[in-house]
DNA sequence: CCAGCCCCCTGTCGGC
DNA sequence: TGCCGACAGGGGGCTG
């Protein structure tokens, strides 16, 4: 579930409690799978003694440089949760623990995860975790231009194409909803057949969409916490996904949903057609 | 390059 | 109530 803002608001929540801290210990008990880019009976030696220098987000990846040259990333992928917590709190109340780090203050930042779809990555090159991705949508040198060009090489349906994360970084099913809506473009128009008026609004408003996601704090549907343990507000404010069969806020018409690259899809007919 | 399908895993929900 | 299939916000891999 975590997109972006999701992804985002769990970033600015830890930055507090990690940054500077200290790696002491680690534990994956017996979920060594979820470990990538390097063998866990190296991890948890390497990791031993590392300062975190920073915390930030890149896509759906929480990227956090340590201070002997190895980057520690996390992706939460469906249902998965990073948070740091005093180590006698909610200890075993976790039944999803998957991952956990001891910090030299006491304290354990702790990946736990449902689905074990997850990741926790440790590599000295970075580029190996996030080579890959396309720009950040809400960068200052992601511009409509560059939106539109790109676009107009591609013959994907539009919806695919905002899924595809070396097109465009962080946008997921619910926010790629929510900027076609926002933008009148049904979700299965072809890319390179949107007009410039078009890939322009969308451009619009997928940095709109995805800004209102972390205003309120991501969208917390079903699994996604902050670190905090609360709840964000960003499904209040959805004006397609998961309401299908409720009226649609500009025109009364009811939101369908339909399935587009093997994901459920929520739009308005009425506002989005296929041809206008 | 693209659409469609499968898989990873666990929990929840709706229908019968 | 119980069972069973469908489905869930992500992403990778395979086929045709």
């Amino acid at each position: 579930m975590p997109e972006l803002p999701e992804v985002e608001t769990v970033v600015r929540g830890l930055r507090a409690p990690l940054v500077g801290r200290t790696l002491q210990s680690m534990w994956y008990g017996a979920h060594e799978s979820l470990l990538r880019l390097t063998p866990p009976d190296e991890f948890v030696v390497r990791i031993v003694g590392q300062r975190i220098e920073s915390i930030y987000r890149r896509a759906k990846y929480i990227v956090m440089p340590l201070s002997e040259g190895d980057t520690l990333l996390v992706h939460l992928k469906m249902t998965g949760r990073l948070y740091v917590t005093e180590p006698a709190a909610i200890h075993d109340a976790d039944r999803w623990l998957r991952v956990k780090f001891t910090l030299d203050n006491d304290q354990e930042l702790r990946f736990s995860d449902v689905r074990k779809f997850g990741r926790v990555y440790l590599t000295d090159d970075l580029t190996r975790a996030t080579g890959k991705l396309g720009p950040e949508p809400l960068a200052d040198d992601f511009t409509p231009e560059h939106f539109r060009e790109r676009m107009a090489k591609r013959k994907k349906n539009i919806k695919a194409l905002l899924l595809d994360q070396t097109f465009i970084a962080g946008v997921g099913n619910i926010y790629a909803d929510e900027a076609l809506f926002r933008a009148g473009i049904h979700p299965q128009r072809r890319s390179n057949r949107l007009t410039d008026d078009e890939a322009t609004r969308l451009y619009h408003t997928v940095r709109a969409a995805l800004r209102a996601g972390i205003q309120h704090e991501g969208a917390s549907i079903n699994w996604y916490r902050k670190p905090d343990g609360t709840k964000g507000n960003s499904q209040d404010h959805f004006f397609v996904y998961g309401r299908e069969g409720q009226s649609c806020h500009n025109c009364g018409h009811p939101i369908e949903k339909i399935r587009v690259a093997q994901r459920g899809t929520h739009f308005c007919p009425n506002c989005q057609p296929m041809t206008r």
